[in-house]
DNA sequence: CCTATAGTTGACGTATACGTCAATCACGAC
DNA sequence: GTCGTGATTGACGTATACGTCAACTATAGG
């Protein structure tokens, strides 16, 4: 069925990235692309990882991290029980920090709210100064 | 009322970096202690710098961003109308930012739900096999 | 006064994440 | 065949975020 495939150029004009930073990824591990003689063809799969990988990158993970966290992800390596087991040991510890970003966020947004509707009542006694001494 | 100060080890041991760090964000701007002759003095306004400059860290920005973050919460610079304005504008931008991040957040979280499920089901599967010829 | 302990300023090194060439290679159009 | 366009592999450079000395300095205790 011969799969649709992708130049560099493409995948690096979907996800604005430069194919240098492509090559990069792929020399950590991030991503896999087949080849066409020297050149790389990348696949759904390709983009996939990629998603995933720049999802991290945003969440603060180093490329390092992603790639386990998207290698843990990608349907394979059922292996043995010993495998499942220790691939929910990650899951957790995964969900833990990802917990702890989502407190910061909250926290962050929480007294972003604050500085802002103080921000907002400045505003309006400086407005309402202008228009007592404008008058 | 001569407000307590901390010394840079007690600050580092308290957030787990190292004085070289700390003055690196001194460097950066992210704090500004006092000074005892050349001794610098840690107040409670530069350890909660710290803590929102961390909390920045963690959800991925570097020290720059956490520097203005961390500037508009600071409630100083009170400014005209025209400095507020552009505050709310920066507050608006990041919090943008940060939906961002939570909505990448919760996307993974989702995904790692379905694995783990998937990973427990495996586990299930081979229990029963288990039992099965093992007994 | 002397020492121990803590703090300071450079200066250089390192890991991560790419950017920026340069030289070369591959391939379809003409 | 060759010409242009796009891809590839080094190799070196750069920004960020510190680590790691080295060499002083400052200050409290005995």
């Amino acid at each position: 069925m011969a799969a649709h495939s992708y130049s560099i150029q493409e995948v690096s004009r979907e996800f604005e990235l430069t194919p240098r930073a492509l090559r990069f990824y792929e020399d950590k591990g991030l991503i896999a692309p087949a080849r066409r003689g020297t050149t790389r063809l990348y696949s759904d799969r390709d983009r996939t990882r990629l998603r995933l990988a720049l999802r991290g990158k945003r969440l603060g993970f180093s490329l390092e991290e992603c790639r386990e966290i998207i290698d843990l992800y990608d349907p394979e390596q059922p292996g043995g029980a010993r495998q499942l087991l220790r691939l929910c040991d990650k899951i957790r510890e995964h969900r833990a920090e990802l917990l702890h970003k989502l407190r910061d966020i909250e926290a962050t947004l929480g007294t972003m709210g604050e500085v802002e509707a103080r921000c907002l009542a400045e505003l309006l006694k400086i407005d309402a100064n202008v228009r007592k001494v404008g008058h």
